[in-house]
DNA sequence: AATGGTACTTGGCCATACATAGTACCTTTC
DNA sequence: GAAAGGTACTATGTATGGCCAAGTACCATT
């Protein structure tokens, strides 16, 4: 039980959020992905983020078309599917709430007030 | 994959931070937790609850004492130890770092600038 | 042809939340 | 004082997702 796994651990779930959330905002590929998380200073690497991305496209979330590249192989150009959307929907309110709740638990002043 | 699962995911690690705060603020046994975590809206089952106190003991985070109950069995009152103390500053730096990354990936207007 | 970079894949490990069932102790009630 | 019911804690097994570590495949450059 140490700090790096607690991180670990707590980002359960919070990456299906955003990666939805980064999906839902224009065709992306994996890279495009990483680099926006790291914007964020939200470090994600590629062992995490591939099998999440087949998962969500396993679950019919998220679907894909190849896309050619001018520097490499093709890459997979995600988008979200009507499915993905409502669901990301449900993923705001349940995020929401869970900050909410957290914020008030441990008494910090809360965003949404 | 369905709403359901990922709210659970998204409690991991969330869990312990509460739990930790809740103890820093004076000595508590598990019903008294329970309370102050339904009363913030996070429901949270035994089954999920003692074996959590039992890891956080295990790892010197925390401490308890017997103490007799008139009204039923003695109850475990739990208090943080200093190494504990240490932790939950360690975890709440994280818990901020993670709100502040995920609302800025998901273009919220963030708590703390 | 060889090298290096980009993109994606796979298998195994670990920790936590949960469901479920069970143990132990105490008070109340007849 | 034996039975019943409530309170507090314990134990076992399952599922899931993030991560590590290799590995595959394609492309452009040299």
């Amino acid at each position: 039980m140490n700090l790096e796994n607690t991180q670990v651990q707590m980002r359960k779930g919070i990456l299906e959020y955003c990666i939805l959330h980064i999906i839902s905002r224009g065709e992306v590929y994996a890279s495009d992905m990483l680099d926006e998380l790291t914007a964020g200073r939200m470090i994600v690497v590629e062992g995490t983020l591939y099998p999440l991305l087949t998962r969500l496209k396993n679950a019919g979330l998220v679907e894909y078309k190849w896309v050619e590249s001018k520097s490499g192989p093709p890459r997979k150009y995600y988008k979200l599917t009507e499915s993905g959307s409502q669901f990301l929907s449900g993923l705001t309110e349940t995020w929401d709430d869970l900050v909410l709740s957290t914020n008030q638990i441990t008494q910090k002043s809360s965003t949404l007030n």
